[in-house]
RNA sequence: GGUGCCGUAGGCAAAUCGGUAAAGCCACAGGUCUUUCAAACCUGUGUUUGCGGGUUCAACUCCCGUCGGCACUGCCA
């Protein structure tokens, strides 16, 4: 039997990391297996789902590299599959109408809970006469659809991740509702329990991957499977992503969109090995530095651990740091120069292309996050900048006047200036004027640069050169300086 | 409350059928390099596998109990 699998996400909010930490493991299998990894957009919630929501999703997915086989398929436009499936499940005797209200349930429910009992449906409408339904519809009540469970069924499955597992019908609540209120004779809205077995079915979906949360739903559904007269597919359950005190990350933690990642300026293959990490672990040998495909060619559930993994910043971080590290600067200077356009730097992406390249080598081996080159940078992008407290006392020391007075006057002789006219010119002046090169140093950070921590110095310098703002600079901090 | 899952150093984790635990990565500390910060490189700290029993020559691995965490418990997905 071929491999199919599917990623089934709610477009009732962004793409979450959850999600995409699913979809990785899905995508990671299909690809495994030499199967199908499809894609289906569960919008049954008409109130909450949103077009924009889609979106997101189908951006951030494309934007990670996690291309799918087949689809987007909506939930939203194949109701009349399911309503089919829920009459054939009615016909069979297997579903039924219920007429409780809501309030009769919430009663019902509390008085559950005050007699120290688990709050459940106690499936009191499953064997209405035609009569007594009758009466209820002329009372104008409508009625869900409720799926029965039998109490003394025992389901079990053997789950990819965790092992045989086992489940009592009588802990699954009572009989579920499979489709929402309607009224006379017709079939509401259905729900997520039912029309997740109904599509997996109907896209021969032969492995169900998803997060831990799922579990519960799990017996339910298998229970439709055999129903509905299908065979159950293979059940992997994944652990969550924990956020720092141990719960499931939400959307409450601050950032968990993948949206957000991207503008954070983490890259999406760094992202996607770090989401890849959290549950999975390579095999011995195997690098923890990885690109998809990579991954793809050793995974397996075998080594999906059980444990839920607490998010670690840390170490997203440093994962992003190692991929901007790496790679080709004319490359990272595509992602950047968004970064700083939005900062409002002024420059000529095509004309100071060479510039720029430059830029990034030099910037290149401190970053961690894209954003990071905007500060990072700011000293060789905006002219008017302002002396950091750090520089202006570094300016005011002795012998920083007269180190800055020698390097314009000896400057002169270096033009044009190129990197090993900086080293003898630094060579030059601290021998000529008897000044140590560690104040000559400084001397010059905090005038080039305004600053006294950042890149690399000689190339800082050779950079304000091209743009002619070096002797202004020097002569600027001249004025400042003692 | 009920049901289920999980529990190896600060974090992610490895340890294929029970056979010397903590490999590796992050973080942390110190050092090297250097004009600074960062990076890079080197070295180092951290444990007796939540706890208590049991089975066994041998238990992180199996069994029982206990504690803790989390998830689910909806006419949400």
């Amino acid at each position: 039997m071929s491999v199919r699998v599917r990623l089934a996400p709610s477009p009732t909010g962004n793409l979450h990391i959850g999600t995409a930490r699913t979809a990785v493991f899905n995508w990671l299998f299909a690809r495994h297996q030499g199967g199908k990894f499809i894609l289906r957009i569960e919008d049954t919630d008409l109130e909450r789902s949103r077009p924009e929501y889609t979106q997101n999703i189908l951006d951030g997915l494309t934007w990670l590299g996690l291309n799918w086989d087949e689809g987007p398929f909506f939930q939203s436009q194949r109701l009349d599959l399911y309503r089919e499936k829920i009459h054939i499940l009615l016909e069979k005797g297997l579903a039924y109408r219920a007429y409780d209200t809501p309030e009769e349930l919430d009663a019902m429910r509390e008085a559950q809970k005050a007699k120290g009992e688990a709050p459940r449906y106690d499936n009191r409408h499953r064997y209405l006469t035609p009569e007594q339904c009758a009466a209820y519809e002329a009372e104008g009540r409508s009625a869900v659809i409720r799926f029965m469970i039998e109490d003394d069924r025992e389901i079990t499955w053997t789950d990819l991740v965790r092992g045989k597992l086992s489940w009592k019908g009588r802990d699954l609540g009572g009989d579920m509702v499979i489709a929402r209120a309607a009224s006379a004779g017709d079939i509401g809205q259905p729900l997520y329990n039912f029309v997740v077995v109904v599509d997996d079915i109907d896209m021969q979906i032969s492995h169900v991957l998803r997060g831990e949360d799922h579990i519960g739903n799990t017996p339910k559904q298998i229970l439709l499977y055999e129903a509905l007269g299908a065979t159950v597919p293979t059940f992997g359950h994944a652990p969550l992503i924990l956020n720092q005190s141990g719960a499931k990350l939400s959307k409450r933690d601050g950032v968990t969109s993948i949206a957000e990642f991207q503008q954070m300026g983490y890259t999406a293959e760094a992202l996607a090995n770090y989401m890849t990490l959290l549950g999975w672990s390579p095999p011995e040998g195997m690098d923890e530095i990885f690109l998809l495909p990579g991954a793809a060619e050793k995974f397996s559930f075998d080594r999906v651990n059980k444990a839920g993994a607490k998010f670690d910043w840390d170490k997203l971080n440093w994962l992003n740091s190692q991929y901007l590290h790496q790679m080709p600067s004319n490359q990272l200077l595509e992602l950047l120069l968004p970064y700083w356009q939005a900062a409002g730097y002024e420059f000529d992406a095509v004309g100071d292309r060479p510039w720029l390249e430059q830029l990034v080598d030099l910037i290149k081996p401190s970053l961690t996050l894209l954003q990071d080159a905007v500060e990072m940078s700011r000293y060789l992008f905006v002219a008017q900048l302002d002396f950091s407290a750090e520089a202006t006392t570094q300016l005011q020391q002795s012998g920083t006047a007269a180190a800055v007075q020698a390097i314009l006057t000896t400057l002169e002789s270096y033009q044009p200036l190129t990197s090993e006219g900086i080293q003898s010119l630094i060579k030059q002046v601290t021998s000529e004027h008897h000044l140590k090169k560690g104040l000559v140093m400084r001397s010059l950070r905090a005038a080039l640069t305004k600053a006294m921590h950042g890149p690399d110095l000689a190339q800082s310098w050779l950079l304000l050169h091209q743009h002619g703002w070096d002797r202004s600079r020097l002569e600027a901090a001249l004025e400042i300086a003692g």
